[in-house]
DNA sequence: AATTCACTTACGGCTTCCCGTAAAATATGT
DNA sequence: ACATATTTTACGGGAAGCCGTAAGTGAATT
């Protein structure tokens, strides 16, 4: 099993938690951060002393309570961990819902395994450290399911940068601009307008604001 | 110190760590609830057996995982529990970080306090239950400081019904009509292009795809 | 090199929205 | 009851967005 474990965590209680499930398990040698930024210093510490972890456990949002960090989000801290200790595993241990992000993390991550904070996920935790000292992933069933459900829609970076960009309050006609910024291909007005009527009709929306909504229901802005 | 207490959250991980604590705190009768239903069901039962709950605490939002429920979060479960006893003690236990949220709670539904799962919710946990056990309510001061902060523009209703119209893919001059339905007052339409315009100048914004996104991160819809 | 096909762009009309002004209705004070 | 404020409504001109058509562009195929 396991030896060295870090956990990023902002609730204590669940770091309390956590440290004794692991405990449990015979992992002796298991820290808790409540700030990315802490995470990541032990991560840069224990490679200089010889002792790296060999699992990280971390949550995805962590709440700004005014101390500065420069890292603010689990999905960072994944990002910069990997810098220096790119083997390192991942296990996300959230209560983000959305299927859609979570697909993002092992897509774009390569994380090795999320637990969803609910009913089942004390049974769920100790079901993924087996499975991924095993080397394998673990993505829960229930979860699968439903991400095959919602993925009715495929956003591309095209389409969020322009839904970004309407819901920062900029009008239609400014977006051409900003896209030839951004290196994005199609840059007329006309095609926005296209590609905007398209993603709207394909989702049954009849208004840019329903959109929106739906976006920022779905985290996809 | 209390004696009995119902916990109703439907993270199994917190709810281990929240029986452990309150037996630390000498609260021997803990029990807790997955589901909204069940804890009260639990409230019910405890009040025909003669020994009913003095505290409950409870989280917000429960994730919906097929079972059909009739309660599916906790400001409805408060409002059920409240009908059936009035008198008992109320802490939630949540991570809603908006500050208007939570201060509905204490308007509407009189909940006695408000713990925010974070990096102190340990010790919050515990001052929690002791001023809430000698009849005081208990409001983070962080939290409150936070309150007057982002306090800066109130809706009322009737901007929110509006508002929810127009993300719900209304043409505004559809609004007329649904306002008399729900009899709001000001219905022409040149009121509701009024008010819009109020709202979104208050707030520095230009277009209502802005004030879509920003009601939407603050949960006003 | 010519042809085809897919994609992008340009443009015009039509609708919706935005915003100012003024009239009508309602509320308030004497 | 009357006069004065305030709110609500009506209307109209201009801006932004929507949508269809047609022209332009460029890559792939023959």
């Amino acid at each position: 099993m396991f030896e060295r474990v870090l956990v990023a965590e902002d609730q204590q209680s669940m770091n309390f938690w956590m440290l004794q499930t692991l405990k449990e398990l015979n992992i002796k040698d298991a820290y808790y951060a409540c700030y990315c930024d802490d995470a990541l210093t032990r991560i840069k510490n224990s490679l200089k002393d010889g002792a790296p972890f060999d699992l990280l456990i971390t949550d995805l949002s962590f709440v700004d309570d005014g101390r500065t960090q420069s890292i603010n989000n689990g999905a960072d801290l994944i990002k910069a961990v990997r810098q220096y200790q790119p083997a390192i595993k991942v296990l996300v241990f959230s209560s983000e819902p959305n299927p859609r992000v979570v697909n993002a993390l092992f897509d774009k991550l390569a994380i090795d395994g999320y637990v969803h904070k609910g009913r089942t996920d004390t049974i769920d935790l100790k079901a993924a450290l087996e499975v991924i000292y095993k080397g394998k992933k673990f993505v829960p069933e229930a979860f699968r399911v439903s991400i095959r459900q919602k993925n009715a829609f495929k956003f591309s970076n095209y389409d969020v940068a322009i839904i970004e960009q309407i819901a920062g309050g900029a009008n239609q006609n400014e977006i051409p601009d900003y896209l030839k910024q951004q290196n994005m291909k199609p840059t007329s007005l006309s095609s926005i307008e296209k590609r905007l009527a398209q993603i709207k009709e394909e989702l049954g929306f009849k208004k840019n604001e329903q959109l929106i909504a739906y976006c920022k229901d779905l985290k996809i802005i």
